[in-house]
DNA sequence: GATTATGCTTTTGTGTACAAAGAATGCAAA
DNA sequence: TTTGCATTCTTTGTACACAAAAGCATAATC
């Protein structure tokens, strides 16, 4: 029961927390992180003090991580009756897919228009550890790694509000993935990544444009959405019910 | 310095108003509000203590509105400074705008698809509160209420992360109105939203589509981003050096 | 035996106190 | 007069305490 964080001053992996590190960040990252990879399943209730104490900080901090995640549509805030991990139904995952097939064809024209080099060779190195969690056998990262690459894609697009959609997108994709993909059918986004970043860098848009929607096609393909909707929904709906409470520190 | 305003004790009883009658909602519409109808000029401190005092509530119901304005961009949040009214530059107005375009053209098609008419009577109701509220002068609710139309439209095309990211969008489109519009050169926007809703109506995508994207022309032409660009730009820049507190009780 | 009522517990919502980070002001020296 | 520094003062950041609401279990009644 008592096994408590590290007074989270120095986290255990740095790398991932967007911005440099305040609690808030650090918080809203870690969550942020289990939920992407798994680690906590949807519909698992985050109870603000187990959260502080996990976290060793008081429940002001998680409060805010929990807010931000909401408003990502990562976790549901239901008044006076606490956060869940969201479960998106197959309806809500159809819209989110929409949305992005249109963020991205955008994202992708502006980054053939806009993208310098520097920022495609860091695309570059952002496949690659993609490629590395997934031959890793790391799932929960490899998935997290590709939406990174999307919201990475976005910043090079130079667009702030387009890069703050991409962010709620990709996030809800994450979960989407995590939650309706047949676990066995491998990834492997990371070789029609690395083409886009190749067709980005010799400014064709036109086929940039194409690899990225045949990319959408390929995630889209790839999940339980269509033919196994009606039990995966339920699923989804009722997941709450189920109480499969993964609490990271209890294992 | 005690002119406490009033309204926000009028539910004396702090307990359920439904769903719309959270202080924290109350708080957010008012400081939003007079953002949008420029009682509130951007780069304007926003206090948390004087708003509390305003508003008759602690800092955490204020902290909590103005972290949800931040996320919208309407306010800038500062680490360790407090918050701030945004001021737009112009490079961002461009993007908002990019952005718009991408999203009114989904969301026109999609509302051409979905939309029912009892949403369509709504949106001529909104219209025409619009037109009242231009003829009676209050340039400041017609702003409001024009972006309220887009984002009835948004929700009369069913996808929720759109409805989401416009939302924030025409946050921000009325707060560079606000902040570009020559004033004398009336909105006159209703018109032109009367016409969509017919086209919409009526089934007729590709005329719905071609009249919002020249809607879109229009209240680009109408800002000063292109020509004044440099002035406005350095204006908008230094904004928060002029200080112009218009704080809400006293003005 | 089932169902509803009622108090008990747990969890969230809000206010407030205290600590820390900036900003402002005044003073001294060049 | 101006510039640099130090002190003071204001404002934000965080923790915590208390209040209110929802959930849970027990018990009583039909």
């Amino acid at each position: 029961m008592n096994e408590q964080l590290q007074p989270l001053k120095k986290p255990a992996r740095p790398g991932k927390a967007g911005r440099s590190g305040t609690q808030d960040d650090i918080v809203y990252a870690h969550i942020f992180e289990a939920i992407l990879e798994q680690r906590l399943a949807p519909g698992t209730k985050l109870s603000e003090e187990a959260l502080g104490e996990i976290f060793g900080v008081s429940r002001t901090i998680i409060r805010r991580a929990l807010s931000r995640l909401a408003h990502e549509s990562v976790v549901l805030l239901r008044p006076n009756r606490g956060a869940v991990v969201a479960s998106p139904t197959v309806e809500e995952a159809r819209q989110v897919f929409f949305s992005r097939r249109m963020v991205e064809r955008a994202i992708t024209e502006l980054a053939v228009q806009h993208a310098t080099h520097e920022q495609l060779n860091e695309l570059r190195q952002m496949v690659q550890e993609e490629r590395d969690s997934f031959s890793r056998g790391d799932r929960g990262a490899g998935i997290r790694l590709s939406g990174e690459f999307h919201l990475k894609l976005a910043e090079a697009a130079g667009n702030a509000p387009l890069v703050s959609f991409q962010r709620s997108l990709v996030s809800q994709t994450s979960l989407i993935i995590a939650q309706y993909e047949s676990g066995n059918r491998s990834h492997c986004s990371y070789d029609e990544h690395m083409q886009l970043i190749d067709a980005i860098e010799a400014r064709d848009a036109q086929q940039a444009v194409s690899l990225m929607m045949h990319h959408m096609d390929h995630i889209d393909s790839k999940l339980n959405l269509d033919e196994e909707s009606a039990s995966d929904d339920l699923h989804a709906v009722f997941s709450h019910l189920l109480k499969k409470p993964k609490a990271s520190a209890k294992g």
